[in-house]
DNA sequence: GTGAAAGCGCTAACAT
DNA sequence: ATGTTAGCGCTTTCAC
């Protein structure tokens, strides 16, 4: 026994016609106690057990689901934003721990945001998955329209949507209130004594982007804040950028004292232009999605805490109901999100 | 047209018979079209893509593979460390990457440090991957000995280990030189001058932390250091315990002046502590692993930054040469690791 | 260039 | 309590 050539298991994969063999019983048999089946008797499921153990057997559940009645694949598919965003990271854990502990296994795939043709890679994805036969997709689509995907639910397929709810296809979606969150990021330095607000946001093509905008908008709005003294600067996808954006800022008239940075790069971004620009303990700051070095800077970063967590927990718990056969109607779930205050955002403006 | 149930698409999914049927022709001859393969004629193919537009017809490569020559599943199982952590997550970003530019998809499932049973959940997620035939497996094991895998292995699960060496097995393996790396970060703290040096590391029972300590241990030695200089700290999962190390490190006659923080989230807490004991200008502190926020600090942060996008790219490398046929002797491979200096680690000791 | 028949590993339905 | 037969959706082999 030098190679493990000569060790009593086999070198090829084993079926269950192999293991009802040296078993001797049928492959009905060995198939009713590796599907923990009843009627069969303690001696003989010993004894089909000792020949898996022996064959080193696995079951082959693909080839089982071909001729299964409820012919599910116990596997979902997840489209996400990269696994490299926290926000992302996070939402993901928590879909993967509600499968694993329900025998689902997940297919994971990430989409960046600033690919060349992102819904052509989305709809490569999505294709994938199908031919897999998955019993269910989460997805964080990019792409503007998703009545594609019509002819694929209806045959079966389940879907949620995270973070963004699906256009042109009616289908369960699980997200923050990006508008009311975004509102909630205002009134908070208005209610500091700010009222000149710039806003820096992500590209406006973006559904939660507008969704955000549209938030901080309506507070400054109801402050009856002038549009002057609301700036707006879109698509900051760069750290040079931040600090032109910056600069743009503070060259104005009267520039603004505090700054909402909608999205979680663009704040880190803005924290490093902030502090490039010498004004980080004088400009007030407050950030979007948490991340775990948040309380470390100096001041601390006061974000909009959305709950990465509990949305994964919720829209996996959704997909799951829908497997299950809930035919109730699908519908939009809020996640509620709260501001953190940690220094940045509650500095006053300087006549305070 | 109401609510497109009268719609050209059935409800049913649809099989390849049903294409050959609409599509006037054999099922081998649908099936060379889905797979590209020659022998059809343009005009057959284009009747065969019109009634798979019509049915929506998706291959269901799962029956394919059931009796396909290769037998290969084109899906790869990923047992990581969560992607919750910015290092698991960028090594899953690379990997996916890599799969699916070669049409494979990837089963994700994180590995918790922390839970009750590793190795049992370890096991449970393999066997889950082996049910569902993956082509190969890419590991982060939590378990001490992973000879358990052999069977699997000799029946042609190719495997590749991630940041760790495989123990009683035979496989790739890709990862930081975790004790150069330690060494590394040690010696430049001792090139700023520093001679009473802490190390604050991860459970021992880690075999990346007793790597890691190895290195410091070896360049404290090799730079004279008394022992006693050296103290140790293990096993810091904590913000308070960091808080109750540092304390007990600053309670010694001969306090050190410089920290080095073996392991991410270590280094995170450590940068509280620090900041909480009003000692952070003054104690060098270079941390492990490099984060999104790590240049925002106060000190910047230096850290021995790994390089996870390699090290996945890597692995994915690897698995895809093995799944391709190569059978080159087994091999760890070590992914270079830099010191990125930012300030914490470059503060000197008070005599200088 | 095309199709008919066999069978991949398993489960369903029906024996016994 | 156990085994036999058919067939899931596809690819292989081989015939035309």
């Amino acid at each position: 026994m030098i190679d493990g050539s000569s060790h009593a298991t086999a070198d090829a994969r084993p079926t269950m016609k192999h293991v009802a063999a040296l078993a001797g019983v049928g492959v009905k048999t060995v198939s009713r106690v590796m599907n923990n089946e009843p009627n069969v008797s303690q001696a003989t499921i010993a004894r089909v057990m000792d020949a898996v153990g022996r064959l080193n057997y696995e079951l082959d559940v693909n080839a089982g689901n071909l001729k299964r009645a409820d012919r599910r694949t116990m596997t979902i598919g997840l489209v996400l934003g990269s696994v490299t965003n926290p926000f992302s990271g996070l939402v993901h854990r928590a879909i993967e721990e509600y499968a694993w502990e329900r025998g689902t296994a997940v297919y994971a795939a990430s989409l960046d945001d600033d690919a060349t043709r992102p819904e052509a890679r989305e709809e490569t994805l999505i294709s994938a998955f199908l031919r897999r036969r998955v019993d269910g997709l989460i997805l964080t689509t990019t792409s503007e329209n998703q009545s594609y995907l019509g002819a694929a639910q209806r045959q079966g397929t389940k879907m949620v949507f995270v973070d963004r709810q699906p256009v042109g296809l009616v289908a369960d979606a699980v997200l923050s209130d990006n508008r009311a969150s975004a509102r909630s990021a205002t009134e908070h330095l208005l209610a500091h004594g700010h009222r000149r607000i710039a806003y820096l946001g992500d590209k406006p093509q973006n559904w939660t982007s507008r969704e955000r905008l549209d938030g901080f908008s309506a507070a400054m709005r109801d402050a009856a804040i002038p549009a002057a003294d609301a700036p707006i600067e879109n698509g900051v996808s760069d750290v040079v950028e931040a600090d032109a954006a910056l600069a743009r800022l503070l060259a104005r008239p009267h520039p603004p004292t505090a700054v909402f940075a909608a999205q979680n790069l663009i704040s880190l971004r803005m924290v490093k232009a902030l502090r490039t620009a010498g004004v980080h303990q004088r400009i007030a700051l407050i950030g979007f999605d948490d991340f775990p070095a948040a309380d470390l800077l100096d001041p601390g970063l006061t974000v909009v805490s959305q709950n990465p967590t509990e949305i994964g927990r919720l829209a996996a718990e959704r997909m799951f109901a829908r497997i299950g056969g809930d035919t109730s109607a699908a519908a939009v779930h809020h996640v509620p999100t709260t501001v953190v205050p940690r220094g940045s955002g509650e500095i006053p403006p300087p006549s305070a």
